[in-house]
DNA sequence: ATTATCTATAGATCTATAGATAATGC
DNA sequence: ATTATCTATAGATCTATAGATAATGC
C-alpha cells in the first residue's frame, strides 16, 4: 500500500525527460545514503556525491536545485523502503491481537535491517529546510498509522479493551519509538541482546501493558 | 550524586588559571547551547560562538583546542544538568514500586524542561569525534543506571516479580527512551497531549507491563 | 534546435594559528 | 616575565552557476 510518490513532481529539475530524472535521482539517492551514513550530511560535499554517482557537479545540479533537496530525497526514499518492507511482510498476517503481535515483530525486524538509515533520519531531519521537514514528518505519521489500524482491529475483534482514540495513537507512536530504539541505541543493545531477544522482550512488554485496559 | 566532573582536566587549554578556565568554559557552553539548538552545530561558526560569549576568536581557542571540544563540553553539561535534575527531585521519594513510579514522573518532567537539549544530543552525538562520543554514551548509561537501581529496589521490596538482570537493564533503557520520546516527538505530541497526560499514560503503561512478571 | 552534460570558477565561507598587544605580578 | 587577549590572515573548503561542448532528433 506504498503510496504513489509525488516527490519528483515537487523537487525541481532542469532536465525534461521524467524517466531520466527518475533513474538519475535514484542513483543520487543510492550514493548519498551511504555517504551520509558514513560521514554525515554536512561533512559530505556535493562534489563527493557527484563523484560517487559518476557524473559532474554541474550535472548534479540539473537534477536537484540544492543540497537540501538531496537530503530530502534520501529521507523520503528511506521512509518509502521502511513502509514497503512492513507492508510486504505484514500482508499475510491475521487480524486481532495476534496480528498486532506479529506486526510488532515484523516492524522491529525492518528497523534492524534499516538501522543505519533510521539513525540518519534521527540525526539529519533537523538539517532539512522547514518545507521538506514537514513532508518527512508526514511520512513518519503515515507509517505510525499502520499500527493505529492494527490496534483498532484488535479492539474491534474484542481482543483488547476499548481505548480512547488518543491512547491508540500514543500507543502506536510508542511502538514506533521502541523499534527505532533498537537502531539508535545499538551502541548499548548490540552485544547484550539478540534481535530475537529484543523482539521477545518488547512484544511481551507492549502486550502485557495493553492487556491491562483502561487507557 | 552528580559525579565530580573531570572534563576540564581532559579538554586541553592554553590558559593556566583553572578557575578562569572553568568560568570561561561555562560562558562558552551557555552561549553555544543556544546557538546549536537554534542553528545546529555545523551551521554555527566558531566566530559566532566567540562573539556570543563576548571575546575574540583567538581567545576561544585558548580554552578549547577545536570546535569538537566545544560540542563535547555542551553535551557533557547537558547530561550533567539532567542528572542533577533527576537526583534533586528523586531524593525524597520512597522505595519500592511507588518510588519507581514517582521516579518515572520526575524523569519525564526533566525531559520536558530539557527537551531542546535532549533533541540536540540526539542530533549531534554523531558529529562528535569517537573519543568524546564514548564519554557522552557513558553519561547516558550512568543516568540509565538510576532506573536500574530503582527497579532492583522494587524487586527487593517484593513489589515486582524477580527479573533477569539483562531484563532490568533493558527495561531501564526503555524508560529512558520513553522520556526522550516526549522531547524528540514533540512535533506530534505537543498539542495532542499534556505533559501530565503523557506521564499518566506512560507510567501506567510501564507499570502494567512490569507487573506481569516473567521477564 | 533541443536536451543533457561538463569544465571552470565566482564568491562566500570557516577553522585554526601566528604574532602583536595589554594586563598582572615579581 | 608571565599570562591572557586580540588582530589579521593563511589555507582550505564548499555550494551553486555561467557558459562551453557533446549528443540526439527533426
Amino acid at each position: 500500500m506504498a503510496r504513489k510518490r509525488p516527490d519528483e513532481a515537487v523537487v525541481v529539475s532542469q532536465v525534461k525527460n521524467p524517466e531520466l530524472v527518475h533513474t538519475r535521482r535514484r542513483q543520487i539517492v543510492d550514493a548519498s545514503v551511504h555517504l551520509f551514513i558514513e560521514k554525515g550530511f554536512h561533512k559530505t560535499p556535493t562534489r563527493r556525491i557527484a563523484e560517487a554517482v559518476g557524473f559532474s557537479i554541474g550535472s548534479l545540479y540539473e537534477y536537484v536545485s540544492s543540497k537540501d533537496d538531496v537530503l530530502y530525497l534520501v529521507c523520503d526514499a528511506i521512509h518509502d523502503e521502511i513502509e514497503t518492507g512492513i507492508h510486504r511482510d505484514i500482508a499475510g498476517e491475521k487480524r486481532g491481537i495476534d496480528g498486532l503481535k506479529a506486526g510488532i515483530g515484523i516492524y522491529i525486524r525492518v528497523c534492524d535491517t534499516m538501522a543505519d538509515h533510521l539513525q540518519l533520519i534521527y540525526q539529519e531531519t533537523a538539517s532539512l529546510s522547514k518545507k521538506w521537514r514537514r513532508h518527512v514528518l508526514e511520512n513518519e505519521v503515515r507509517i505510525t498509522n499502520i499500527f493505529v489500524e492494527r490496534i483498532e482491529q484488535a479492539v474491534e475483534e474484542g481482543d483488547l479493551a476499548p481505548m480512547k482514540s488518543s491512547s491508540v495513537e500514543l500507543l502506536a507512536h510508542t511502538i514506533m519509538v521502541i523499534g527505532h530504539m533498537w537502531a539508535f541505541r545499538r551502541w548499548f543493545l548490540k552485544g547484550r541482546y539478540t534481535l530475537d531477544g529484543y523482539i521477545a522482550f518488547q512484544t511481551r512488554f507492549i502486550m502485557a501493558a495493553t492487556q491491562e485496559g483502561g487507557y
